[in-house]
DNA sequence: CGTTAGTTTGATGGTCCTCAAGCACTGTGG
DNA sequence: CCACAGTGCTTGAGGACCATCAAACTAACG
């Protein structure tokens, strides 16, 4: 038996399907071509038309879009195991930004890679694309919060989902997790000022809900928080295994 | 040659690729399996665990979210072309329910015969991945406007890409098109309140710049309604074709 | 030890929500 | 034919939520 979280890809999979050997060797084979980026550097630009995808092996990213008066919209973030631009290999230019928010490790994968695992591997390729379906379940979730959940659900459920994510990668628990992101960063991506954003996270701990300090996130009343953010982890959270 | 855009889904590919008569035939193959579904019924509920993919052949269909306060939110319209429920298989349950705005029609498509259509034509699979990538970037547009435009710039931005997709199967121009939904859907498409949509609309129409009145979007200022609504349509309107 | 990035707090005001009510149109049944 | 209910559109008044401006504070770093 190898060993069985050797990368948060096959980690995050294997919690929903069991991989045999082969489907291992073939995840392990695609993260072959290494390259480490540093952070505040953009990986890949708005607008840019030559591109790879990515698997990110290490470290948190952030994909945005840049509005013409400046403002910046955070669509997600990406934590290991998360793949990185495969949308934009497909449309042949880049819609949005991909910028590290610490150093990351992350393999580039071409598009041939991807298609001839799916070709080897039917299996892993129905479990990734059971994973890119989630990334667009989150982000669908991300709109609901934006057009209809007041400032403290928005970052109630917020934290919550990347509790949950983390946790599938063995990076968080119910406990709580460590996280490098700014006020700015939860501004930029709930669509609120970072001053509010400060408020909410000040009324979130004395109300004994959740706290946020120091690039740690700890929940100190899980159920209560699930309540107010009317977080359901179904899309995450899958109970059996989808595939035999 | 046969009648080139038999229907929608192929007038909007074959905007993009040209496609060989083979192609032509598998995508009309696809379309066999025609089912009528009528207005206001739900095709498809929030949570619904078996279900299938259609692909829409006339009509508009509505897909959104229930909170659990009872608010709506509204992903998506789907036009004719468009997919219905593609995630929803691919996660065997639902997180979104599906209405038909008007009485439709739809073909069933199940995985397998998609799956089959990729095996035999992988410049159709190209085209059709390119056509769900595109719907995924319009929902990450969604997200965007939600999150950093004010409600004008929003209203005005959802019109003029409405406008756009319409245009790509001969529904509507740069004059205007035909639309069935209320300022109800609008308000739950964009997080507003229906009172708020209706003064927005009232604004742009009094500043003679788009006009949304008895079923029916024209505008009245296209160059303008872009630059206020900060509108890129890069993402739709390919300006070359992405395969030879 | 000044600079910079990030956090915190206060004051003021605008955008947009909520409540309330009226109007126009359509279809329904007495 | 007319009362009616239902759906969708329109307008007004008051107020909540959150943005903006201004400024102080901390910690890290060269």
């Amino acid at each position: 038996m190898k060993n069985i979280a050797a990368n948060p890809l096959t980690q995050k999979l294997s919690a929903f399907v069991a991989l045999s050997e082969t489907e291992l060797a073939v995840l392990e084979r695609l993260h072959q071509r290494r390259k480490s980026f540093c952070a505040g550097r953009d990986l890949v630009h708005q607008g840019q038309t030559k591109q790879a995808a990515y698997i990110l092996a290490s470290g948190w990213v952030v994909s945005y879009k840049i509005q013409a008066d400046g403002s910046r919209q955070i669509v997600d973030f990406q934590i290991p195991g998360d793949f990185l631009g495969l949308r934009s290999v497909l449309l042949h230019t880049s819609d949005h930004g991909v910028e590290p928010i610490v150093d990351i490790e992350a393999a580039e994968v071409m598009a041939s890679d991807l298609l001839q695992a799916f070709a080897e591997t039917p299996r892993l390729a129905t479990a990734i694309l059971w994973a890119v379906s989630r990334d667009e379940a989150m982000v669908v979730e991300h709109l609901v919060g934006l057009g209809r959940r007041d400032a403290d659900a928005r970052m109630a459920h917020f934290l919550l989902e990347l509790g949950a994510r983390l946790s599938l990668v063995g990076m968080g628990s119910k406990a709580g997790y460590a996280c490098p992101l700014t006020q700015y960063h939860l501004a930029d991506a709930l669509g609120l000022s970072a001053i509010h954003v400060n408020r909410v996270l000040r009324k979130l701990r004395e109300n004994g809900l959740v706290t946020f300090r120091d690039g740690w996130v700890t929940f100190d009343d899980y159920g209560r928080l699930i309540e107010l953010a009317d977080f359901d982890p179904t899309y995450l959270d899958q109970a059996r295994p989808l595939l035999p």
